[in-house]
DNA sequence: GTTCTAACA
DNA sequence: TGTTAGAA
């Protein structure tokens, strides 16, 4: 198989277990038992026994709320802000899908390179060829002729 | 020793 | 939310 297809079902298949979770991410069980009753985190579902484990994409969104918490905002609010997230993220991804197929290194000490961001429709209707640029002058988006 | 539910400060 | 009790 496919070694990133092999990663992806690694990382899709970790499972953390409350204790874990808590004492890595400052959550204490009882919040995370809480945000579960309320609906806005579940652990991993084929669990007969009864204890909780959660995989890393919940573990991720603990994190976050975790975060907006922290930051002064009620859970209600940060789990509200976590759907925003997800829903930006959903959009970046559609808007750049396959973009980042090749990316060309010209500085490779400096990390400075050119992304093909592909081809882009204007209001008006034209193609565009973008190029996204990190170099000496900073990052900016030029167009392929 | 860890996790669970339920109840109460 | 924290904490505690009693069971699994």
């Amino acid at each position: 198989m496919e070694s990133k297809k092999i990663l992806h079902n690694v990382f899709q298949n970790v499972e953390v277990g409350i204790g874990e979770v808590s004492k890595v991410v400052g959550v204490s069980q009882r919040q995370l038992r809480y945000w579960e009753e309320k609906g806005y985190i579940k652990p991993v579902a084929d669990d007969k026994s009864g204890v909780r484990r959660y995989n890393l994409s919940t573990l991720y969104l603990i994190v976050f709320i975790k975060e907006q918490l922290d930051k002064g905002f009620t859970l209600a609010a940060a789990f509200e802000r976590s759907r925003d997230v997800r829903v930006k993220s959903k959009i970046a991804r559609k808007f750049f899908e396959h973009s980042f197929n090749d990316v060309k290194i010209t500085n490779s000490d400096k990390a400075y390179g050119e992304i093909d961001l592909g081809d882009f429709q204007t209001q008006d209707g034209k193609m565009y060829h973008f190029k996204g640029v990190v170099d000496e002058r900073g990052r900016y988006v030029k167009i392929d002729e």
